[in-house]
DNA sequence: ATAACCATGTAAATGGTTACATGATTAG
DNA sequence: CTAATCATGTAACCATTTACATGGTTAT
């Protein structure tokens, strides 16, 4: 599925301009399972809009630049139940993080560090975010997929919150990041 | 990071040809956090071989095709050791699964039935996978995360299984595809 | 017979990231 | 004064996927 389906699926829940719909790829509902920049949401909608599968309304702000925000059309609502009766695709992952933590051994002891720290943070970050997230009136299915969501990142940072000393293998290096593992957080 | 690095990552771990590196991402230690196919593995392989950090050997083989084994050169390992000290990227995540379970009010009872199978069956293999991988003798570090992958994908299966009642609300449509369900896997 | 596995590769097409360009407002 | 947030967009570049091309062996 690509960002243009996406932002369909996005358009959905209510229209929306494209800076809206990278928030909710970043921080909101579908931060947990799918990311896009700018660089892949204004093309995505004005291709869309040539398709005839979203209208566009430019809305005039005080003190704010205007926006232009976006509505499904019925061949667009068309167009995202037809994606979501295919065949899925596996799940595609990539982590820098992960794989600079697998290969450990070969790290200096700041960069393990540094890469240990990043993890969490970026599990830490990712689950106040699905927290922030309203999805009380939200269809059951979402509120499964949001309730997927929590129990991974969890499970992620439980993991590495408690294997700490097992990972950095109680480094004596540099004390003050210990503090700052110690303090840190919730 | 790019295919070219981790190809370079997976010879740091002992001699081979492209096509034993794709089944590592596949299904062997970097399935859990990296993917990619034989059309970025090939090309990334030669484009080391021009850029000095891998050799290849031609094998002849009984019975099978020849293949090429690569082997890093020192040049090819300080290329490794110089990517895993960057600052990480954020993890990337795309799943056609999780999007069309979020939409799952819009799918249809068979559509919906065969894409939370397919997440469970993908999650099923991963485990296997991992669990097929032996650690034992690997550094703490691969081994940490090669137990976070095996966490992640527990809670995963977990939370599906367990909450497939929930998602699917108890559908009385296809008799069938429930039995199955119960019937499958470990 | 047929499918799956072994084994490598290329070319075209797709799709996404990065950098650049612009500019007002607000909070520190 | 600086950084962040709001707001949109394009062009060049980069990377990956897909489809094609080839061909022997082994298991069902």
């Amino acid at each position: 599925m690509d960002t243009k389906t996406l932002c369909l699926g996005a358009l959905s829940l209510g229209d929306a301009s494209g800076y809206e719909i990278k928030k909710m790829f970043e921080e909101g509902p579908f931060s947990h399972f799918y990311d896009a920049g700018f660089g892949s949401i204004y093309p995505a909608l004005n291709s869309l809009l040539e398709d005839g599968y979203v209208t566009c309304q430019e809305m005039e702000q005080v003190g704010r630049p205007a926006k232009k925000v976006y509505s499904l059309t019925e061949a667009g609502r068309a167009s995202l139940h037809k994606q979501l009766h295919t065949v899925p695709a596996k799940d595609h992952i990539r982590s820098d993080m992960a794989t600079m933590m697998f290969f450990g051994h070969l790290l200096d002891p700041r960069q393990k560090d540094l890469v240990f720290e990043s993890y969490i943070d970026q599990f830490r970050d990712k689950l106040r975010c699905l927290h922030e997230t309203d999805v009380s009136d939200a269809p059951a299915e979402r509120q499964f997929i949001h309730g997927l969501g929590v129990a991974l990142y969890e499970t992620a940072l439980d993991y590495l919150e408690k294997g700490a000393d097992v990972f950095l293998g109680e480094q004596s290096g540099e004390p003050e990041q210990s503090k700052k593992r110690a303090a840190g957080g919730a």
